[in-house]
DNA sequence: CTGAAAGCGCTAACAG
DNA sequence: CTGTTAGCGCTTTCAG
């Protein structure tokens, strides 16, 4: 493997000069540059940027801790957060499946490690202490959809408590009173902030939510599958089901359809998240739909800020706490 | 930030024994071993990985190129390469949204230049020929969805041909004369293998595929509802599709329940992939599945081979080519 | 505009 | 079992 040295020596000219030629061409006169870019192509020079990080501290590389990528929910946001770092110059190292708070930890662990110049996390079931000290020891890692408290500009987060408003408000005012909800697990905080307003709302309006009629899935599809197995054999009055994701939403329907129980005549489906998928179901998928491209674009950006400027950083205000909004489609039906 | 060093200091050793905790802690005594976690710990020590890459010439990371995540095939496949590689001790450096050639290129110099142990590389519209003097120049490439001549141990690739044979058959066999399809770009090598086995298998049985039948999509959602607007446009007498893949067929079946077209009463469609999606649709998708996981597994089995012997390398023999599989859905109808 | 020299933080012989 | 000593390949003052 040629290194800068060896390149040197063909050119006839010292490492300095080399490396001048990689990261500030301007400062190098055209002869030189052309026989150094001329040695590098002869002996195939490929730097190393290990070597260069080591000196520099820096990576160029922005990393990205998500949960399983199996979700149509996950797939988008990395997208859209590869697409905003590479624009930027950047690179995106991605380490997904992360679902544990060890995953968690070890993956981010992993990153710090590699010099990655910032970090967005998405906590997964990470409590909010855990993440809270995260944050407070590690300035160079953003949040993304989770807000925690003290460090908002590092946070971007949808407003889940307004999204399950949004839901609790159309049910009812689709004439819906028996209400089941397939929710995330209990130690998610998304999860919890978006049960605990549905209920309030529904409870304001006299319909108090049963608890029986609540699931607790995790957010994937075979989880709705047994959440609506879970709730139909309930056996309780159950004209509507909100379903804290789409994902879970999909595998209700899905269930629905194998036993007969048609959608939305017999039954209404909420879901949550709006992914690709929601408008391609039968019936097509009334939902709340969280801005994933502003998410995720928030998130870049706020963490290319931590990582140019070290120590202090602009204030700037992302726009923290993102709009969700309802997508009226086919999947609940207004009772008469 | 502490470093060995530090630590060393702290703990009253020398560098080399800091080394040796954090990579063969059998060979040190429990006393010093204990004395040494303890100042680590008080020091908030995080091991510089960059550094340690740079001499032991290994980063125990295996990279992988992709293209749009977007699509429900992408998503898996990186899931479960993650896991089998974290399963190995290795980890994971995701670079996707690299469709066209030069990104490619980019993000496999990017990896290169980091020190990647080996890359798997799913390459998209990348040309036959480019594959091929990049396998000739580095060793530890993998290839995934291709098979290149010549490397043949190092492609992972599902039998395209078969799949397509096994897609003409079967609406062969179900009664279907007037067949289209709804290919991927020409430029890619996938979707001519199959577009030509389909074709051969069609003309084999006296129904030669109108040219006219045929349109270049993309592989993604969109092209599905612009090639089945296209098809049916034509107006040319229409009883089957062939997608070549399942996100162009859930694109062209939304085309269809827009425009009216009962499938699979008027039409049916038979995909490519085999996706979690597919037998959600409404009705549920005929296809022809990939083995993903298996596609999967086997190119981390050996990427993970070509990083730990570097330069010779037991010869062993991957299943290389991986073949499809029929399933049989709602999506094709037997024709009377 | 260019070169010499001093490291970045860590590992790996080689002694002891 | 532990310490000493060279670097890994690159960047970066500081002179010239």
């Amino acid at each position: 493997m040629a290194t800068i040295r060896t390149v040197a020596e063909h050119a006839g000219v010292s490492t300095a000069t080399v490396s001048r030629v990689m990261n500030t061409p301007q400062q190098v006169s055209e002869r030189t540059r052309a026989r150094v870019e001329t040695a590098m192509r002869e002996l195939n020079f490929s730097r190393n940027s290990v070597a260069a990080s080591l000196v520099t501290r820096r990576s160029d590389c922005i990393g990205l801790i998500v949960g399983g990528l199996s979700g149509a929910f996950f797939a988008p946001l990395v997208n859209i957060v590869e697409e905003t770092v590479s624009a930027a110059g950047s690179y995106l190292i991605v380490s997904c499946g992360k679902d544990s708070p060890e995953e968690v930890l070890a993956a981010l662990q992993f990153l710090r490690q590699r010099q990655c110049d910032a970090i967005i996390l998405f906590p997964g079931e990470l409590p909010d202490a855990a993440l809270s000290a995260l944050l407070r020891e590690q300035a160079n890692v953003v949040v993304i959809h989770r807000s925690v408290a003290g460090f908002e500009d590092r946070c971007v987060q949808v407003d889940n408590a307004a999204g399950a408003r949004l839901a609790a408000r159309h049910l009812l005012d689709c004439g819906h009173r028996d209400i089941g909800v397939i929710s995330g697990p209990a130690t998610n905080p998304e999860s919890v902030q978006r049960l605990a307003a549905f209920a309030d709302t529904l409870a304001g309006a006299d319909v108090p939510l049963d608890p029986a009629l609540v699931f607790a899935g995790d957010f994937r599809l075979a989880s709705g599958r047994q959440g609506m197995a879970a709730l139909l054999a309930g056996g309780k009055p159950l004209s509507a089901v909100f379903c804290l994701s789409d994902q879970m939403a999909f595998g209700a329907l899905d269930y629905c359809r194998a036993v007969g129980v048609a959608v939305p005549e017999r039954l209404s489906l909420l879901g949550f998240d709006d992914v690709e998928f929601a408008e391609l179901m039968h019936p097509r998928l009334t939902t709340v739909r969280q801005p994933i491209d502003l998410l995720a674009r928030t998130a870049v950006e706020i963490a290319l800020r931590l990582s140019r400027l070290s120590p202090s950083g602009a204030p700037s205000c992302p726009q923290a706490l993102l709009t969700p909004q309802l997508i009226l489609r086919d999947s609940v039906r207004r009772l008469a």
